[in-house]
DNA sequence: ATTTACTATGTAAACGTTTGCATAACTAGG
DNA sequence: CCTAGTTATGCAAACGTTTACATAGTAAAT
């Protein structure tokens, strides 16, 4: 068997014990950081950790009834650019506390989502992390069952008791839109995400009644229903510039549907932004070398995976957060800029502020070069 | 304590045991799929597992001494478009034997490498995966006296014991050189990666073979040492461009340096290609996105991760791998389109053929448009 | 039928922790 | 100096597996 060859050396918590002349249980207590052990044989003990080299085994921790270092992520698709910012995020706040992250990826999996809930419930993982799943339901349900700690994000909460980091979607949307309409459309192209996922659905909200404000009537057939992925941008745009009256802007709810969009339209030669106007949603970090560069709602991803993670952490160690807006805000928000400024049920809905001036989700990381 | 809360059902070894009527023990050899079961009570014991939802905890698995399904992973950071994309492949890889990923990130941690190693080591993970680290040496070498182990992505071994994949470095760069020669230049720029990976050198000494093969002289001046970051992309075509006699084109080591030119010639009001000719190497997602059209030599990123993840199964299961041309040849290929085509030491360097002909490493996958 | 030689099954110990409970060692107050 | 009241320390059991070893079955060969 390949196991672990016994290799050098594995310090376990008697070595340490012995060494300090101490018992394996305050070795113990030490590494938790517990009451009930004298100041200086701390010391000692945590010297001699330091000079053994001493690290602890976490699936032993772990399976005693402690605590791991490790936190879960479950995400669709690893490797895009959304996922990668938001994970950049989580990363950075897991260093800190010398988290490790255990991956799980819903991808193309054919077993059942309470099983795989089981697994992850049953792994080192002390929380979960989800971004942008489908299915999102079925998970839920079974870790609320299981009294797991978990944090969404990207992605609205399905209770009442779900802790969820989201971007203000209509918001966004709605701006997005009405910049549009600034510049003079009024036949505005609309490609929707996923249809299952309430972020979707909030930013076609947002594009409707930002056209209704404005005295444009929607017209269902400028709206597009695609997946997010890039292959519906192309295939909307194709749609969208084959109406007999097509738009002459096309929105889409994220950046990757809109490199589709950009693809399909070249493909029809025309020209960006002159022939067809383009903005996306989510600001990922490729968006900035397209020239012009893309005009998109920045969704402030990285910072919304720094966000999640700190909830997370706290839902931890205090399983049942209070929901009400003034404790959760103080929670959430932190000594940088950031804060909370809408709170639904336990869903916490957050956006940027930077001096009293909202700064994300407006339209205004890039701009349409004319 | 947040401990998993004993929840509605933590199905154990004894449950399935007491459910067919058999002993913990040959659950246990059904679940490790091991001989000395008979064939129908093997049987009832999948059935029984099923129906209980059994979920096997993996911790108390390899605490035991077994093997736990789950892979280490380290990285330098998380998140960029090359990264992501050889943890496609290697999740892909994973997902067919129901494992998940552990991830290490080594981006700004302070701990010495050899306790990074040894938190590795005695975590869960069963071998581990590297890619394109720094001080990659010392965490070789640690991982090494712990017989763990690991295979190298995108970056050479240390030693001759090493697993490694690798691209034909030398050989995409001379092509690529070549490619700039073919179409009339003889001022060629050179954003070299990070001088400590040996990568880079590669890559150097094969743009130099090509000047050096068509009689062009090296000019030191027309080399810029980067890191294989954005920034000494942008900075390295400043500095080339100031030069008296400055480059017609430019070639960057890595694809994310080239968007740092790319902005950088974009500033200098330079257009792409007319007033100069730029050209990557990657091919990350996004560089196909550019208009026109990155060109940049392809490393199969995907693909790579997925052969590193199928030799680390395999070198989990004989921990030593022969290393003669042959065996080792077999161990790479599968029934696809991919081959080794060479090899040096226990280092596997592989290419991607199709029909006997390269694909990969070569600059077909986008030209610039003229 | 009776060995023989396996093969199937079970028991117990081990993996490295955490933690409840018992006990020992201090610290004050008298 | 003694006693009560803490506070520190240690022991043992538990967490859910794997696996060496012992034992019980079973089929083949006599």
């Amino acid at each position: 068997m390949a196991r672990k060859t016994p290799s050098l050396h594995d310090i376990t918590i008697f070595d340490v014990a012995r060494e300090v002349g101490a018992s394996y249980a305050t070795v113990s207590r030490v590494l938790n950081n517990k009451d009930h052990v004298r100041p200086k044989k701390r010391e000692a003990v945590i010297h001699a950790m330091a000079r053994l080299g001493y690290v602890a085994n976490q699936q032993a921790r772990h399976l005693a009834g402690g605590r791991s270092n490790v936190m879960g992520l479950l995400v669709k698709d690893m490797g895009d650019g959304y996922t990668g910012e938001i994970v950049r995020g989580i990363d950075e706040v897991l260093a800190t506390q010398q988290y490790a992250l255990l991956l799980y990826t819903t991808h193309r999996h054919k077993i059942k989502e309470t099983t795989h809930v089981s697994m992850i419930t049953q792994s080192m993982a002390n929380g979960l992390l989800f971004i942008l799943t489908h299915h999102a339901d079925a998970y839920v349900a079974s870790l609320r069952q299981y009294h797991f700690p978990y944090v969404l994000i990207g992605q609205y909460g399905v209770g009442e008791y779900d802790y969820a980091i989201v971007a203000t979607n209509w918001q966004g949307a709605y701006d997005a839109t009405q910049y549009l309409i600034d510049i003079g459309h009024t036949r505005i192209g609309f490609i929707m995400g996923d249809i299952n996922i309430q972020a979707s659905t909030d930013r076609l909200n947002g594009y409707c009644a930002a056209l209704t404000e404005y005295g444009i009537a929607v017209d269902s057939q400028l709206i597009y229903h695609g997946d997010f992925m890039h292959s519906t941008g192309f295939i909307g745009t194709q749609t969208l510039l084959a109406l007999t009256h097509p738009p002459t802007t096309i929105f889409a709810s994220n950046d990757e549907m809109t490199f589709g969009v950009i693809e399909a339209s070249r493909k029809q030669g025309l020209h960006i932004p002159n022939d067809l106007s383009i903005i996306g949603f989510d600001d990922v970090p490729h968006a900035a070398v397209l020239h012009p560069a893309l005009t998109t709602v920045r969704q402030p991803l990285a910072q919304m995976g720094r966000e999640g993670t700190k909830i997370l952490f706290k839902l931890i160690d205090q399983p049942t957060l209070p929901n009400s807006t003034e404790s959760v805000t103080d929670r959430v928000s932190d000594a940088t800029i950031l804060s909370v400024t809408s709170i639904t049920q336990a869903t916490v809905v957050f956006t940027m502020t930077k001096g009293g001036q909202h700064v994300f989700l407006q339209v205004t990381s890039s701009r349409i070069a004319s």
